[in-house]
DNA sequence: GTCCCGACGG
DNA sequence: CCGTCAGGAC
């Protein structure tokens, strides 16, 4: 790629030298443990900072481990989601749970570096847990540290990921790794922001007034509330119903509901 | 309208 | 590779 080791390590010390005038104080920043680096990764999952710090915070207060999670009901899990978006995340997040004390004996490390039998964690996911957990010389790209890389070294919005994860790891200041990481997130979400780069990110969303997402989100706040039947709902949302029926099915197929004749229901644990 | 510490299925 | 998935802040 033809980036020259001087210019890294000028990267290097600007975005650590911004970091230390200008961190953050997050609450998953305060603590070590992998369960609750977890569930903050899960939530910061294309969702910002400033939505997740309460969800978090009252998260970790309500399940304070991995076993009290894997203990919880369905339906207290998205009570608790509700309004941060993307439910299948609660589901999954829930499943890795149970997943992760039956098969992994509660070791959540242990599952991270076997990250493809847990869903709902992906690369990024995987390597920031072991990375802000224990310091890991691992490298997490996400979509603030993408920006930074394609304007620091100048490269094109269209650059592959093996690409930038590769110069990740050039750029990896080895044995400083957590540090690093936080002060790549604070250098992008404060100072090299989507705004004035104008780099945009590499999924733009489809707009959310009229959606099947809006309809998938005030579905499941009503079946939460209690079991419905079809034609409440088709009644209450207003919407024709073939497509009620394919949002429902896919609602099903994400288990978040559970479909039995004409009804509703919030799916079971 | 745009973005946000991604992951998944097709 | 491409579309989908919430919700609020700006």
């Amino acid at each position: 790629m033809q980036i020259s080791q001087k210019k890294i390590t000028a990267v290097q010390r600007k975005i650590l030298s911004f970091y230390r005038q200008h961190h953050r104080d997050l609450p998953w920043r305060k603590t070590t443990d992998p369960y609750k680096i977890l569930v903050s990764e899960v939530m910061l999952q294309q969702t910002q900072v400033s939505r997740v710090i309460t969800y978090y915070s009252n998260w970790v207060r309500r399940w304070p481990t991995i076993q009290h999670l894997a203990r919880a009901s369905r339906a207290e899990v998205l009570e608790a989601w509700m309004g941060l978006g993307y439910n299948t995340r609660a589901v999954r997040l829930h499943q890795a749970a149970k997943t992760i004390v039956s098969a992994f004996d509660g070791d959540v490390l242990g599952a991270m570096q076997h990250y493809h039998d847990i869903r709902g964690v992906g690369r990024y996911t995987a390597h920031a847990v072991q990375i802000f957990a224990t310091n890991a010389n691992l490298v997490a790209v996400d979509t603030n540290i993408r920006r930074i890389f394609i304007k620091e070294f100048y490269l094109p919005e269209s650059v592959p990921d093996q690409q930038l994860w590769q110069l990740a790891e050039r750029c990896l200041p080895k044995g400083n790794s957590r540090t690093w990481h936080n002060a790549l997130m604070d250098y992008g979400a404060l100072h090299m922001t989507a705004k004035t780069t104008g780099i945009k990110p590499k999924t733009s969303q489809s707009r959310f007034s009229g959606s099947d997402r809006q309809i998938r989100a005030a579905i499941l706040r009503m079946v939460l509330k209690q079991d419905c039947s079809f034609k409440e709902l088709q009644r209450q949302l207003n919407v024709d119903p073939q497509r009620l029926d394919t949002i429902l099915g896919s609602l099903s197929k994400e288990q978040l509901i559970l479909r039995k004749n004409t009804m509703i229901a919030l799916h079971p644990d």
